[in-house]
DNA sequence: GAATCCATAAATGTTGACATTTTTCTCAAA
DNA sequence: TTTGAGAAAAATGTCAACATTTATGGATTC
């Protein structure tokens, strides 16, 4: 556990206390600044961070929404760990989720919204050309899917994939590189999804998004050894 | 509001206190003994219950994680308000993430599970002949698609479906008797969702699942005017 | 009569202390 | 050495009071 009180002071203000802390203790996590597994005693990082048990135990209650920690009443909070089984469990509701969410944009995604899409599949080309690795970078895979997801205007299905499926993706591509979002392939399936957005075909989207998740949870199958 | 402390007498005692009040207040929730739209005042609610402030906020917190609540800092805690809008993403959520659940089910079910399964609409062919009123009880339907979901062996999913999906279907369901599962069909689909996953074919038993989901959204958009 | 400002009231955010349970450590006995 | 019981320590659960922000209401002005 060492010393994590390090990260909180980088991070920006939020409105309440509990809330940064949220947030603090959420980029931590999937930095594996706290490892996983660890138990996270209320008074050790009380003192760490300098605020009072309150707050704090909201903060943990909000990231166990987010399954980013698991709490037993009477025993305290530890960090989620990432087995082999829970990545590809993951990876399924993911796949679920987004192919669904992909076929709602076709629908629903404004052009200025596709657009967007446009350029920032451009700027991975750009950097994929620039960097002689081939890897679409992390961050801009992220935005990328975001977008797609909402473009769905479905909040349900937002809120499902940005704060309890994406944070833990984050933590496992965060600390395992070999899970890194892979070649050029990834690019193209990126334009054939915003090629199908534009085309305004659901079907055609939804298909194309499944296919994109099913072959990152197969590299990953195929990469991960028993766990 | 009123009253609504009426309820926590009836409670099952959990092991926190926190907990209990969660669990009792996501029942007020869903049966609308707290209506929708009610502000939550904490020291309200503190009084009603006869609690301190600390597990009640926790509580709340959870309360967001389910979806049941929206939070504005410095505002306050307001109960979900359950617009024509969200009640559709919701269907379309759950359409995403059941229709997958039973695929897996169709696979990892063990045949003891499925005898459950069987023994569950049974019941629901028993009732629906001895009741006149040709409708599957909400209860069993609800114990019916929480056995499959489980049977996916997925604890994303079940987890993204029971503890953030099926408590505002409830919560609609409860509030709204069109919203009720509705005739016969239902129980034929629920025969052909068990004859697939015992026919150990998750395409087919994927199909059937949609095909199911969809027709209790296209009723109920049907029945649903301008909200 | 409507709008604005200020004082008051009330609500949320935060803290530190107390209560109870769990864990740890010590010491004795098998 | 290992096991078990019991006391001590530490952790989680809960509470009541304080701090700060937001909402309320009446008086004043236009």
């Amino acid at each position: 556990m060492s010393d994590f009180a390090t990260l909180s002071s980088v991070t920006h203000s939020s409105s309440t206390l509990s809330a940064e802390l949220t947030n603090t203790l959420r980029d931590a996590i999937i930095t594996g600044e706290i490892a996983q597994g660890t138990k996270l005693s209320e008074t050790k990082m009380a003192k760490e961070f300098d605020v009072s048990r309150g707050p704090l135990r909201e903060a943990l209650r909000r990231l166990e929404g987010m399954n980013l920690i698991m709490h037993i009443p009477q025993q305290g909070a530890r960090v989620v760990t990432l087995s082999r089984e829970l990545i590809l469990q993951l990876y399924d509701t993911r796949e679920a989720l987004e192919s669904k969410a992909v076929a709602l944009a076709a629908v629903n995604m404004t052009s200025q919204e596709i657009d967007e899409l446009h350029r920032e599949i451009d700027a991975q080309s750009k950097q994929m050309r620039e960097n002689s690795g081939a890897f679409v970078p992390a961050e801009s895979d992220y935005r990328f899917h975001e977008m797609v997801v909402r473009g769905s205007k479905n909040k349900v299905i937002e809120r499902a994939l940005i704060h309890e499926i994406y944070n833990l993706i984050k933590m496992f591509r965060y600390q395992n590189e070999f899970a890194n979002t892979s070649s050029t392939n990834s690019l193209i399936e990126h334009r054939q999804i915003v090629y199908a957005i534009e085309q305004r075909d659901p079907i055609l989207a939804e298909v194309t998004m499944k296919r994109h998740i099913v072959h990152a949870r197969e590299r990953i199958e195929r990469r991960m050894s028993a766990n």
